[in-house]
DNA sequence: ATAAACCTTAAAGTGTACTCTAAAGCAAGT
DNA sequence: ACTTGCTTTAGAGTACACTTTAAGGTTTAT
């Protein structure tokens, strides 16, 4: 798969793939003879991968340590391992914030509609006493 | 009260504080007789909340909007709430994609478990064999 | 009265993560 | 052969949200 149709798949420039091989979010990617990228299937789920991470916030250091350590073997399963527990710490504080945020944006948005309501009965009267 | 007290009570910088008022994150604080900002209970709820959602990823643009929206008085309500209502959808995404990924993690986590369960009775086992 | 510790501003600088540009080569259609 | 559209690279540029700097004024303690 060449890296046009990569990048439609995921929604993704062609360009932010080629910064993704770059600074190593996902591993080098084979050339065909012309020097053209040919991405495997397996290129194409740490594409996957890639993208899923850094939508939920994980940092490009973070990832790319990761992908890096997963490509010299079983010998970083541990470090790997350190790497996902404190990305999972991380989210799970976000997710707790984010939670209550938008709890709180409800609420916002509740006493919104109420004052809505007391304003258009406001502009109401004062038609009736125009 | 003063910038430096006001930063330390939300665990943000007295630069960051100014730069939030500069940019409409918050409304112009008051001074002292000699041009230093004097907090009030008022602009300290202000600083909380735009704590909160700058926190739970809502861009300086949209939150600077809404405050000055705010300060226009009761005319700009149904535009306020807009603002919220766009940002409360872009929450809930979020939310949605971080916990998809935080059980995902959660699962990879648990594969490594095992791997490393795996690896260490290999270890075990060449050890045995030596 | 002098030092240390606060405050002010405008403007320049920084970090993160892309995103674009320039100059070039390759491929397919007419 | 030429045009259109794809690919490559290095390196420059951008967006966002701060963060630091410089140059100065104020307050407090000694």
């Amino acid at each position: 798969m060449n890296i046009k149709e990569v990048a439609q798949k995921y929604d993704l420039t062609a360009d932010t793939l080629r910064y993704y091989e770059k600074v190593g979010l996902i591993p080098k990617v084979n050339r065909n003879e012309v020097g053209y990228r040919d991405f495997t299937e397996e290129d194409i789920n740490w594409v996957e991968f890639a993208k899923c991470m850094r939508n939920a916030g994980m940092s490009v250091e973070a990832l790319s340590k990761y992908v890096a350590l997963f490509q010299k073997g079983d010998s970083t399963i541990a470090e790997r391992k350190q790497i996902l527990l404190d990305q999972q710490a991380i989210m799970a504080e976000k997710l707790s914030d984010l939670q209550a945020t938008y709890k709180r944006l409800t609420k916002k948005v509740d006493n919104y509609d109420s004052h809505i309501a007391k304003f258009e009965e406001e502009k109401l009267e004062n038609k009736e006493h125009v």
